[in-house]
DNA sequence: CCTGATGCATGCAAGTTTGG
DNA sequence: CCAAACTTGCATGCATCAGG
């Protein structure tokens, strides 16, 4: 799309950066001026709803930050690098965010011009500076090129990726309903967990396991050893597995039968921020894996499946009655072995929660299907944004 | 071997200085 | 004088260690 004039973006508006009034004087955030920081930018139009906080006139006196009008662009420039929202009102901004004012609406869309400035993100990336907290200037962000097509063609091209943006949206909250489905076939097959209405037998987890055990403190490493090792930050707060971050570990032949985790068994996180404790997740990988000493093995014996104490564990009753056990150290929560061993459970008949886990895993296989969708459609949407923009 | 403590890295926000 | 750059300090999450 090169044919197209180019101008560069320092000449789209009038430039603008932001601040912070101080958090030491309440009165500054006592007002009615809505205030954000990069975390709003989440999608393409943000009003008074997504602000962080409201600021008083009187904070804009005496602070860096200053009234954005309407209808301008806001980029992200230092933590979010490369984020672009439109305020749908006034508002004020952190000095992580450079807005750009009066823009003219009869030579550039604006939402064409935030998908536009999106996709210099890789750009944005190799231009950043800092030690700890990296950012652009504002002189790196004015330097981009923005094509200018005729009007029409610059709308086509917004809705076409705002069709594509919309989509992953959707494929989004597809996998979160999907989430949501296994815990509602949790409470339909075995009922609520405290009124226990079934009447299911009742006992503590102990009965329900072979084996407890705790992982391998041997430090990890970043090549690649022999067995990729699940941490802490593989279980995710809803319960699933993610290894999209992994590290490596060499296990000796008896450290292998103590420190391997095996598909059908149960990882739980004992030591974390206090909201974190507990984590739950099944192992579902056929190949094993190490697995690290703030994390538990949990093997099940001939009374339990798996998929059952996780969504046990990781229901709403299950997330209060572990943030209520972890016991608060400086900083970090434990809850050990000993206390995960004595939790209280009902123990539905073997066979309703074997035909529970089939259900989990259909819904998983459904999961990694809409992922495969999701990874699709991003895909797709980059090459339209090369397609357009490069 | 089990467990809690501790140290380290990173993220975040605000204060202070610099330079056009 | 203002915006940008640099500096500092605190919070959180993560990883490892050492004593019982």
């Amino acid at each position: 799309m090169s044919k197209w004039e180019k101008v560069k973006l320092g000449s789209v508006g009038q430039f603008k950066s932001g601040g912070t009034p101080s958090r030491s004087k309440n009165e500054y955030f006592e007002g009615n001026i809505p205030w954000i920081t990069t975390v709003a930018l989440k999608k393409t139009y943000i009003d008074e709803n997504d602000a962080m906080a409201f600021i008083s006139a009187e904070a804009i006196e005496n602070s860096a930050t200053k009234i954005i009008a309407a209808n301008s662009i806001m980029v992200g420039t230092r933590v979010g690098i490369g984020k672009v929202s439109i305020n749908k009102v006034p508002m004020c901004t952190s000095q992580d965010i450079i807005s750009i004012e009066n823009i003219d609406e009869k030579q550039l869309d604006k939402q064409y011009l935030v998908h536009c400035i999106k996709s210099y993100n890789c750009f944005f990336d190799t231009q950043k500076r800092g030690a700890t907290i990296q950012g652009i200037s504002s002189d790196v962000l004015k330097s981009i090129d923005i094509p200018i097509p005729p009007l029409k063609i610059q709308r086509e091209i917004a809705n076409t990726l705002d069709t594509a943006t919309s989509v992953l949206v959707m494929r989004k909250q597809q996998l979160a309903d999907l989430d949501k489905l296994t815990q509602s076939i949790f409470y339909n097959m075995f009922g609520d967990p405290v009124i226990n209405e079934n009447r299911w037998d009742t006992g503590i987890i102990k009965d329900l396991a072979e084996k407890i055990q705790y992982g391998t403190s041997e430090k990890a490493s970043v090549d690649k050893l022999t067995y990729p090792i699940v941490r802490m930050n593989n279980i995710t707060y809803q319960g699933n597995m993610d290894f999209s971050d992994m590290k490596f570990i060499d296990l000796s032949e008896s450290d292998k039968k103590k420190y391997l985790v095996y598909k059908g068994d149960l990882l739980f996180n004992r030591t974390n921020s206090k909201e974190l404790v507990g984590k739950t997740a099944v192992y579902r990988q056929e190949t094993p894996m190490a697995f690290a000493g703030y994390l538990i093995r949990l093997v099940p014996n001939e009374k339990a499946n798996s998929e059952f104490i996780s969504a046990y564990l990781n229901s709403s009753y299950g997330k209060k009655l572990l943030f209520k056990m972890a016991k608060n150290i400086v900083g970090m929560a434990n809850i050990n072995a000993q206390e995960l061993s004595n939790i209280k459970i009902y123990i539905p008949p073997i066979a309703l929660q074997n035909q529970f886990a089939t259900i989990v895993t259909k819904i998983e296989e459904q999961k990694a299907l809409v992922k495969q969708a999701i990874d699709e459609t991003r895909y797709l949407f980059d090459s339209l944004m090369s397609e357009y923009f490069e």
